[in-house]
RNA sequence: CGGGGCGUGGCGCAGCCUGGUAGCGCGCUUGUUUUGGGUACAAGAGGCCCCCGGUUCGAAUCCGGGCGCCCCGACCA
């Protein structure tokens, strides 16, 4: 992509609304616009964005069988009724009218709406397990908005509800998307550390919270830091991960007990702030049965199913990754998630030599990189290059230029390759 | 929901107290200049001063009401 053609619209000046680092970063590295109190636009780059995270999150949702599929963003409120939370829960649920009069919601979550759909054509026990998730926006109407995209009204999130005939199979379930749900943060390049959590609104009595680490976090966590050695990409079952994740301590401040913390040895302790960005819950039985979903059974009696609901914020990742990795001059990307996996700093446009280089490296590099093809200084594309934390800036002046050299920097560690163009080519791409 | 603050060209702000020509920096346009870490100079464009009402000869400024946004706390994916 060409930056010239592209709205990207960088600030040199912080917004004076926007406080935290992520929220600062990601205006002025022109990923969202704030439309409203809690609300945002996503532009180009930050959708860019969302939807690599939403591409990893699917790819691991497959790989541990779930299905996807799409529920609206308005629900009726009869749906709501049934189970109960219409009036349960809150002013949190934004809730509408339509022109007849008829109450209608934005969901906040889609538990009742999966259990519908689920009771209309599910009706035999050999049709469970099913595991069904969604990636769709939310409106929850949270008093005080802050935070920019970490705590917003609307939201994208990936929520997704397991179906199961007893107790051990939604356990099962439970521990097999503590599994994906490791491996998905792990493939975007973030640390996360699942710990104990009330199961709060949606109810049950088994949760983890998924937190990263980063110094501006909401909750303060204290952790065993044998959870470092932990890697869920190696895991040899979904059992032994979860006996792995569920045995070593770690806990937020709500939660933190001093007993358990004391018998840790002191070189193992680690103490940080963390910010929440997925949550899983088993709840049982609680909308089978208020919204009378059963199967029938082998022997021909009714069961109502066993239900978790495993939920990760896409748009709040997004903004947490940035608290958790960026420094004085902008955001440090994870290659995984990056909006443009390099960018292609033309020192000097309209040099023949330096032109020719950057327009090979541009169609051979394709849609994944970000072509500075302005009529800027030098000084200026290093700062929105910083500022924009490509993993990788292909710096082509016409020093270099002349004897087919580039400057390839490496965002993260800031070092700096001098290298033929072929070279730095297959360093991006490897 | 309690407490505090702010709305003035795209962004950051001054002006308001003490009413009288709407200003500065950045950005934008044009030209010259510069050419490896946000260059310099010059000339321009761009404003219902959040909205409604009141006071006044005259309101960005004073008064009343509304709306929007932010921060601290309580609450929350």
């Amino acid at each position: 992509m060409r930056l010239s053609q592209s709205l990207i619209p960088t600030l040199k000046e912080t917004p004076a609304d926007a406080q935290i680092a992520s929220h600062r970063l990601m205006l002025r590295a022109g990923l969202v616009r704030q439309m409203a109190s809690g609300i945002y636009a996503w532009l180009p780059a930050g959708l860019r964005v969302l939807n690599k995270i939403s591409a990893i999150v699917r790819e691991e949702q497959a790989a541990a069988g779930a299905q996807e599929l799409l529920m609206p963003t308005i629900q009726s409120a009869d749906l709501w009724r049934e189970s109960g939370r219409y009036e349960a829960y809150g002013k949190e649920m934004l809730r509408i009218t339509d022109r007849h009069e008829r109450d209608l919601l934005y969901g906040p979550t889609n538990e009742e709406m999966i259990t519908a759909i689920m009771r209309e054509s599910v009706k035999s026990y050999r049709e469970l397990p099913q595991n069904l998730y969604h990636i769709q926006w939310k409106f929850r109407d949270e008093v005080r908005p802050r935070f920019g995209v970490l705590r917003g009204r609307e939201f994208l999130m990936k929520d997704g509800y397991g179906f199961d005939l007893d107790y051990a199979g939604a356990l099962l379930t439970y521990k097999k998307m503590m599994l994906a749900y490791m491996r998905t943060f792990q493939r975007i390049g973030i640390t996360a550390i699942p710990m104990r959590a009330d199961t709060g609104q949606i109810g049950g009595d088994l949760s983890h919270e998924f937190h990263i680490l980063a110094p501006t976090g909401e909750s303060g966590v204290f952790y065993d830091a044998a959870f470092e050695a932990g890697d869920p990409s190696a895991a040899a079952s979904v059992e032994g991960f979860y006996e792995q994740m569920t045995t070593i301590y770690a806990a937020t401040d709500e939660k933190h007990d001093l007993a358990v913390w004391e018998k840790i040895p002191a070189e193992r302790k680690r103490e940080g702030r963390g910010i929440e960005v997925g949550q899983i819950f088993y709840f049982g039985k609680k909308y089978s049965e208020s919204m009378n979903f059963t199967v029938t059974g082998q022997d021909g009696t009714k069961i109502f199913p066993e239900m978790g609901s495993y939920g990760i914020g896409v748009s709040r990742l997004a903004g947490a990754i940035i608290e958790a990795r960026h420094d004085e001059a902008g955001i440090i990307w994870p290659d995984a998630i990056a909006p443009f996996r390099a960018a292609i700093l033309n020192l000097r446009q309209g040099d023949a030599a330096t032109d020719k280089i950057c327009g090979d490296l541009h169609e051979k590099l394709g849609a994944d990189c970000l072509y500075d093809d302005r009529e800027e200084r030098a000084g200026a594309k290093f700062a929105e290059a910083d500022l924009m934390g490509h993993p990788w800036q292909i710096i082509v002046g016409p020093r270099g230029a002349a004897n087919g050299q580039v400057e390839l920097k490496r965002r993260v560690t800031g070092e700096r390759f001098e290298l033929s163009v072929a070279d730095a080519l297959a360093k991006v791409l490897s």
